[in-house]
DNA sequence: CCGCATCCGGGGGGATACTG
DNA sequence: CAGTATCCCCCCGGATGCGG
């Protein structure tokens, strides 16, 4: 996997954009961190437009990086809980900062650009 | 042009992450931020690794997004200088903040786990 | 000095179907 | 319920060469 060693990057931010960088990641730390943990199908709920491979791969991301817990019951049917580790948790303030910017932005430059049109859904 | 238009985004933060994602994005905006208008020249000597093709294509970006301001000086030979704008100013933060989580996150985390360098140029 | 044009590859991400 | 397994597409980003 070339997200394994190797990672070369110029500025210590790029790491942690590189952890928080995938398509579903911060919605998914966000879930985390506001609501606690989750089971996969409560996730997949919240998440109406991603399909099941890509959730899967994000939180096994997500575990690799130490930044959320897989927690697997040995019950059937099957039963796996996610939560955020103390790595993930300090993540939430940054998130928490972004979104703050986000919204900054759109209400600002948003209406100065033109043919620009943010949904958010 | 894909970046125009047409985005779709389930939470501000994406949209934030959307204007700082590019590859070289925070490390430009870190250079103005930090040190103030630069001409073209010299944030590629800045950048060792970046191609003109990506130095320029990164900062057009970032223009289109109102994120830093090109000025162009019609002199011989060719003079463009950019800067930070108020809203890119207002990023400077964040990106502070994520390169004190990275900081940390490599001296802890980076330790546990097996077969990962990563390297800071 | 600053930029554009072209070619190209690699991987992130999507759709769909199958399994313990 | 919570995943694999395939197939495929798109576009970011790199290399190289011209141009005003």
């Amino acid at each position: 996997m070339t997200r394994e060693s190797e990672q070369k990057f110029n500025c210590e931010k790029e790491l942690t954009l590189s952890l928080i960088g995938g398509k579903w990641k911060m919605i998914i730390l966000w879930h985390l961190g506001k609501e606690g943990t989750k089971r996969f199908g409560e996730l997949k709920r919240m998440l109406p437009n991603i399909t099941q491979k890509m959730l899967t791969k994000q939180l096994r991301e997500l575990e690799e990086d130490k930044l959320i817990h897989r927690e697997v019951y040995p019950v059937v049917p099957p039963k796996v809980e996610y939560s955020l580790t103390e790595h993930g948790e300090t993540l939430i303030p940054i998130l928490e900062s972004m979104y703050q910017w986000g919204r900054k932005y759109m209400d600002t430059v948003g209406k100065e650009k033109d043919n620009v049109q943010y949904s958010i859904l």
